[in-house]
DNA sequence: TAGAAATACGATTAATTATTCGCGTTTCCT
DNA sequence: AGGAAACGCGAATAATTAATCGTATTTCTA
């Protein structure tokens, strides 16, 4: 129901010469740093600028807006879980149950390793939201897991089969995000892992695959 | 590592009289309508008071500041969301899963009955959500659940029925708001909630009580 | 090397917003 | 009644911020 404004997240021209390619670089490093350092609210496009030792409308050159900073941020972030989450549960080596863990522990480490930058992104969320493009970015990291579902539940019907998939990439991202928001031991984090670790096959076992409880 | 502003929570005085009573009442009511119609971004306290049809002056004798406003909204929907939960899971007649499958089908539903002002609340949340009145509020559901754990799991040791109290509940919190962001028939609504019961069903079951899967 | 294209700049603008404060009105109490 | 306390008001303030645009500089190309 609520009204959004309207924002063109995609990227406003592309660099052609190195030195613009380098400012897109270091705007984008800064970006990160602004908004581990301080937050959503006080991201902005002159503070990023100012951090990138480069001018706001050299900014404005190559991004359309301060969403769409945000935006692509989130976009490699989202690409690079994706990758993560490919290389891990593609190896038909180690048991399926195996491979799903390893995924969660390292999603979770990761997710608190970067906990600051991880929450932000998340605060600054409702900026791209409801844009097609994040729509499609987001599906990337879905996709790819329902490639392990076919695996695991092969013989479950296409529509439960992409409910489960949705579910365990939504409670991984959504609760791995929340438990990063305060502060952890190295112990802690791990037990928490195990446990997500274990409702998962729990709940993959239950529905009647013996390749998981093998 | 983010510098939070100093945001004074907790009301600034109570009313007194029967009009100032009703007036905090049209405050509530409208800064409902408001996240919802216009969203978190939108929400300013000038646009509260004039859907309450009181002026901004009247607004700050009773709250301190815009983020009082979205907290006390929050913490009243937590203290709901605690009374549903203890109402459902004290019910020792039936059987444990029985009652955590209708928590979960109880939360979704009402989730998605009011999407839009649980996403707009949830997009707001960083503004109180360091505060300490916030952290305590936030037990409040998380305390009544470890009630339906520690019947659930009795010869557990605490720091692991902690941890998945804590984990469920976050997930069904978590997920839940995700999964209402975008708009679901009521048949997808309740295959979801049934997935995600099946999920806590199958790990508490995992766990080693024979209760749960009786 | 000269003209064109790309890039960089940053002061400025226009808009939005949270919050205050002095003053008028209503209610309460005795 | 009448003084005090509570309440209600909303124009004004001070601060922040996203985004632009005219101009200056650098790089490319022929």
């Amino acid at each position: 129901m609520a009204d959004r404004p309207k924002v063109q997240v995609s990227s406003r021209k592309q660099p052609q010469q190195s030195r613009s390619t380098e400012l897109v670089g270091a705007i984008l490093e800064a970006a990160v740093q602004v908004l581990a350092k301080e937050g959503a609210q006080r991201f902005t496009t002159a503070r990023v600028a100012e951090k990138a030792g480069v001018s706001v409308g050299s900014l404005y050159q190559y991004f359309p807006n301060k969403a769409a900073i945000l935006f692509r941020l989130q976009s490699d972030e989202w690409r690079e879980t994706s990758d993560l989450m490919r290389d891990i549960l593609v190896d038909r080596q180690r048991p399926p149950d195996q491979r799903l863990r390893a995924l969660v522990h390292a999603f979770i480490r990761s997710e608190c390793d970067e906990a600051a930058v991880r929450i932000a992104l998340g605060d600054a969320a409702p900026l791209y939201r409801d844009t097609p493009e994040a729509r499609q970015a987001r599906a990337g990291s879905h996709h790819t897991f329902q490639g392990f579902m076919r695996e695991t539940l092969p013989e479950a019907p296409e529509p439960t089969r992409e409910r489960v998939g949705d579910l365990i990439v939504t409670t991984l991202s959504e609760v791995g995000r929340r438990f990063s928001e305060s502060p952890r031991s190295a112990g802690e984090i791990e037990a928490y892992a195990t446990a997500m670790a274990d409702m998962f096959c729990a709940y993959l076992g239950s529905l009647g695959t013996e390749r998981l409880s093998a």
